[in-house]
DNA sequence: AATTCAAGTCAACACCTGTACACTTAATTT
DNA sequence: AAATTAAGTGTACAGGTGTTGACTTGAATT
């Protein structure tokens, strides 16, 4: 009867105090400053709760930061992974996976802002949980791309380094859209029109690439 | 005879406390805390000055900012110009070009570290004033390319784009380097190799480019 | 029905923050 | 030599900060 909540470690029936708390830093970095930037209090007070609620549900404010980060990257490897097992990566299907990704930005644009500012100006912590998600994204697009038979000749370093190459493109014009006013259809239409462009003109070069003189 | 330092708005002679506010400013940056957590209080205290003698130089906080983003980007430019302007670009000068330039940013880690994470977590005025530069450097990219023999049949809009292509990636690489301790050699050289791999994928690319099918 | 306990409140603390104001001092101008 | 002025100091205040401890409450466990 009573036992739909399961054993220990109840869910928070009616107090979602917590998500409150998340949505409170988030809405703040959004509109006000990093969250590296947020205090305490400010954060309790927008969720509308004293301050000595928050350590009922985080030990600090950096613990909180790092939950937002790991819902952050849950949900965006869940979009991920959807998008890679479609297809293997060929010019056609560029633009449809660019526009399904600038699409999932711009429908999370409070997490891509949080991630974009923690990956400069975050802690170490922070900072280096961002990279190594990061580092998995590109290692996981290196194996797709070992998988075409367009690359069989390229040795697994530069499929590396061709990986990289995307990521920093695709991040850089993330965070370029995430500048852009969320109404600001038109400028949001050119930023993945250049995206096609500049992904396409990789794909040129992976085309030519050689994989000799080894790695001196 | 006394007549060295001319007119009015004579130079601070011994006290040279403006600097040592914009150096602290700086020291606190690498080793502390992004700038726009950085207090008033602390950069005097690290200056070696009363927390007061800091309106004497500067308005607030944000006006050293600015002083210092302006001090970051002088020096830049003037560097870039010295690059630039001793040969067009082509595939053997990309090594020379890119060692250099890690080079200046390995000289000038904790201005570079300054702007890096500014451009992320700055306040929008400074966000704004550094992205402005960086369109610049596009800008002036875009220029030296156009007048290359072998992008005659590129137009103006592809050749943002591409320029565009060069420096989203040289900035991801740059923060990449700043991330890096700064003994740590190896490393260095690696990013150093894979920028000059991902220059010249973009460089084949930029080959097989055709700037047909118009801007539809 | 009694008990336990997670999740909330309130009051208080020691500290750090930006800034105003009045004062000194040494150098430059007159 | 006298006057001015840029650049430094010390004190003070009102407000925000993280964190403590003791208290309340209502729902889940027993």
């Amino acid at each position: 009867m009573t036992k739909e909540t399961t054993s220990r470690s109840r869910k928070p029936k009616r107090g979602q105090t917590r998500e409150a708390l998340m949505a409170a830093a988030l809405e703040l970095v959004v509109k006000k400053a990093p969250f590296s930037a947020l205090s305490l209090r400010e954060v309790t007070k927008k969720a509308g709760v004293v301050p000595t609620a928050f350590y009922r549900h985080f030990p600090d404010m950096s613990a909180l930061g790092l939950t937002l980060l790991d819902e952050s990257f849950r949900t965006l490897r869940h979009m991920m992974r959807q998008v890679r097992q479609e297809e293997l990566p060929n010019e056609r299907m560029l633009r449809g996976s660019l526009e399904v990704y600038f699409n999932y930005v711009r429908n999370n644009r409070a997490h891509f802002l949080f991630v974009s500012k923690e990956l400069a100006g975050g802690t170490p912590t922070m900072r280096n949980a961002i990279r190594r998600e990061i580092r998995m994204f590109t290692n996981e697009l290196a194996m797709d791309m070992a998988r075409f038979p367009f690359l069989n000749h390229v040795n697994a370093e530069d499929l590396q380094m061709m990986a990289g190459l995307v990521v920093n493109n695709v991040t850089a014009l993330t965070q370029e859209m995430l500048e852009l006013e969320e109404i600001d259809e038109t400028g949001q239409r050119e930023v993945l029109m250049t995206a096609e462009k500049q992904l396409r003109l990789i794909y040129f070069g992976v085309g030519m690439w050689r994989s000799d003189k080894s790695s001196s």
